[in-house]
DNA sequence: TATGAATGAGTATTCATTCAT
DNA sequence: CATGAATGAATACTCATTCAT
């Protein structure tokens, strides 16, 4: 997890923080931001006391989360670009698999509160630029294999993928692969690919989403 | 709002129940449906007694408005269909304008509770069934017509409303304009309309959506 | 039930009042006298209005089943003076039998506020002092046949009248039978009678008290 | 107070554990079983939450205190045993004093929350069986002595001794103490001893129960 | 420093009583 | 007059945050 600002902690301090974070991570992206802070440091193993010496404040830990979590997708964000062959392809991977793409656009662009705080930190605020610059790259690099259709910017992806990331487990893995594909449909330049799985009508749709 | 159940009451009555669904609607849709059901009961302009009631807990309410709403979203899609020269112009016009779909879409697949809800109340199941056949009437329409590619079902349409509608204030008009038009797009038959408005750089996209 | 003030109230009102009187007599006794006026008012088939319209609060409720209570056990002691052969009979009879004797007493002597109420009508006061003439004349006669024991008064029967009927369903029949045997003998002039049913242990009684 | 579970408690957490405790005991005798839980916590000197934290509802701090009175009634009746020169002896003190006994039986017998609530606490178990048991032995033993009747069980003197204490405030000490002296009368194997004070008319009764 | 106890403001819900229909 | 709707004060319970140990 981060590594900005624990270095003057010792390391049972600071792993103490670390599980903290991932903790929290994990109960945001399950159960929402407004889960009591008291079950964040039982399934942290820590006194509540430990988690509030920590992050003076819910809205603290949430921006804690933000940085960690940007951190993450930054990396994420540069491996793809290293490791894929094309820029569409890294567009494809991002959007796929990204659980970091999922926390930090609901923590960043979802929660007013973690917005402003990923504002303030100047952290925060160094991977988001980093993140958005590679998602520029990405958008002018695929426009120019021809791959992705001319008229779109990097906030369209941006919007789309905090679309279809933003809810939970929403509808099962075939539903959002199909989804996705759909909508890459509607990015491409040239028409598109078969979607995975089969069409379902609208009833067994709404019964498997429960 | 809801005509099914209120005959019986006294026409003050009825208007208070109406007002209190009206606002807990409302504030479904722009607090999320943990609102404090004081804050309902006053901009109803009502005691929390009168709300309760009507209403014995904070289920029982959100039963009643997803009830209301599966209704009126209902007539939605009935109009649509009457209204539009064609099944695709209807589908559009569902996922463009439906204030009703993007709350019962919260209301009814989103909240588990209000799911079980919807599901045991007789007018609500109703109301989804009909909703469903429509659903399901356009998609095949619009296949029919040419216009929609032949692969998907209702149910893809239902998982990108829900992603299109599913957030609160999310982004600008604009931005989920577009991002309605790129979807559009990949769901058609044959390529694509040119988008409106024009192509927002990463920047610019995270800077408007606060 | 009451006579004594419903002279004035046509005869629907009449029928009104008597059955909001029965159903809180009982309601009183199998739920003790905080349960909801709602019910009350329900379970006499009238709406709280007319509940309210015939008795102020609650303090005013308990006044009047008191007062109709006491009306009762008066005329169910003068009864009871009047048919058994001796006025010990008649005192078992009292200790044995009455249900009007166990809310009078839990309306009269537990329920301060009952009480007071008791104080201050007339007609409840009337009935009261009648109560208590004939347990002085029942006792004097006990003590006259050679039956009760010298040393008592009819304070010392209405503690214990009250000890043995103040609880709602505590214990089985029997079990209350053979206490109030145990009662007698004590009260005795000449040593007791065979106690009816059997000797339970310690743990039977346990469990069958719940 | 309680010594089973506390042991793990802070100093201060237990000391208002305890305090909580005696509270609600007098409380609950005093009061009744209803009386609001801020009070409890205001006359203890914690705030509501420190109520709640150890006690998650109003039922588990009745079982609680079942728990610890039924823990001093034990201890009660075995001084009781070890004390007093006979069984007679015992038994008549267990009656004559015990206000242990006294909210005990209200909370383990007529309480149905309290007394499923006994049911399932293993401490509380224990104690009600010990208490049993001493008893059954002092029943036993005072039928052995010649000086109870043979008719009888615990079961009746529980019985009696939860009529005589079933209530609060009841009646004054020498109207109680009279009443004891008729059971004990009636108890007894042979005729009974000159009763207490004096003999009250109905009149005098009746003012002074209130 | 870590802990978890204490606090009390915040929220859901109930129910006695009043009042419009 | 009867009705039952409306009111709001009272009360149980939760949880973010502070503080003693």
């Amino acid at each position: 997890m981060s590594t900005e600002q624990g270095m003057r902690l010792r390391a049972d301090a600071r792993r103490n923080r670390d599980q903290i974070i991932a903790v929290a991570k994990q109960v945001f992206l399950d159960e929402g931001t407004e889960h009591p802070m008291e079950e964040i440091a039982r399934r942290a193993g820590v006194g509540t006391g430990t988690l509030y010496r920590r992050f003076p404040d819910r809205d603290a830990l949430m921006r804690a989360v933000a940085r960690d979590n940007l951190g993450a997708l930054a990396a994420e964000a540069r491996t793809a670009v290293a490791e894929q062959p094309s820029a569409w392809d890294a567009l494809v991977r991002l959007l796929e698999h990204s659980r970091d793409l999922r926390l930090s656009l609901r923590l960043s662009l979802l929660s007013p509160a973690a917005c402003r705080a990923a504002h303030d930190d100047p952290a925060a605020a160094r991977h988001r630029d980093e993140i958005l610059d590679l998602l520029d790259e990405i958008v002018r690099g695929a426009q120019a294999e021809g791959a992705l259709r001319a008229d779109v910017g990097a906030g369209d992806i941006a919007v789309l993928g905090s679309l279809l990331l933003s809810r939970g487990e929403f509808g099962t893995d075939e539903m959002r692969a199909r989804a996705l594909s759909i909508m890459l449909d509607g990015l491409r330049a040239s028409p598109g690919a078969p979607l995975p799985g089969r069409a379902t009508g609208a009833r067994e749709a709404v019964e498997g989403l429960g």
